[in-house]
DNA sequence: TCCTTTATTCAAAAGTTATTGAACAATTGG
DNA sequence: CCAATTGTTCAATAACTTTTGAATAAAGGA
């Protein structure tokens, strides 16, 4: 089941920028981008900060447009909205998730990074 | 004289995703970018909040590195520091100013904007 | 059913950002 | 020098964001 998440066309610019904009949701995209096709849950963000605080941030950055989750028995797939995010802002995603990637904060643990 | 600004390689991501993240940065960011090459000075916002407010949000696109202010007289001259983000987060500023262009918030007055 | 796992919600506290008006500074021109 | 122009700084306040711990919920397995 899908968990609450702005339609395509109702992503906002701002908003975006504004989720994009706070160090530990940057890591978590960052993080995520990097292990693109794995299935993520909540408790592998862990790194970035407590349960409670990164439900917080996974919840400003599905609120954003930015993540999709979908619930599978107690635990989340989280997801980015790749698509989406490309029809309505044309190479931002990439160019945030390639500068991001780059930030030494992100370069944390299991994921598949080419070094 | 120029203002104040972080030099090009101190520029951070996420301050610069914070500071186009506030609704008014985005709209001056936009308003600048449609008048590149034109001289614009600090009153020339006015559109976008009062003088004090201003000073303000340029000031914050000034620190972030996104905006370079130079003093003639009693006016200053701001301009985009397009080569120093261009070089630094590939992409970007165009993939938000692109997408920012085309809000209707950004549609004011004395632009030549192409229609 | 009961326990564990996984994650959310709530209320409080701490921290940060945005907005305002009044006072200040610096430059230019008369 | 005086006044006008242009923009900044300051202190106060309002509004929002982040972080925390305790309580809650929902699913799955023993």
């Amino acid at each position: 089941m899908l968990l609450p998440q702005p339609a395509a066309d109702q992503i906002d610019l701002a908003t975006v920028l504004t989720a994009l904009g706070d160090p530990t949701r940057l890591a978590i995209v960052g993080y995520i981008a990097r292990n693109e096709g794995v299935p993520l849950n909540c408790s592998q963000f862990l790194d970035f900060g407590s349960k409670t605080n990164l439900s917080y941030h996974l919840a400003k950055l599905r609120e954003a447009g930015i993540t999709s989750a979908e619930t599978r028995g107690t635990s989340r797939f989280i997801s980015l909205r790749r698509t989406d995010l490309d029809a309505r802002f044309p190479g931002l995603l990439d160019s945030v998730i390639a500068s991001a990637i780059k930030m030494p904060f992100l370069l944390r643990d299991s994921a598949p990074a080419s070094p």
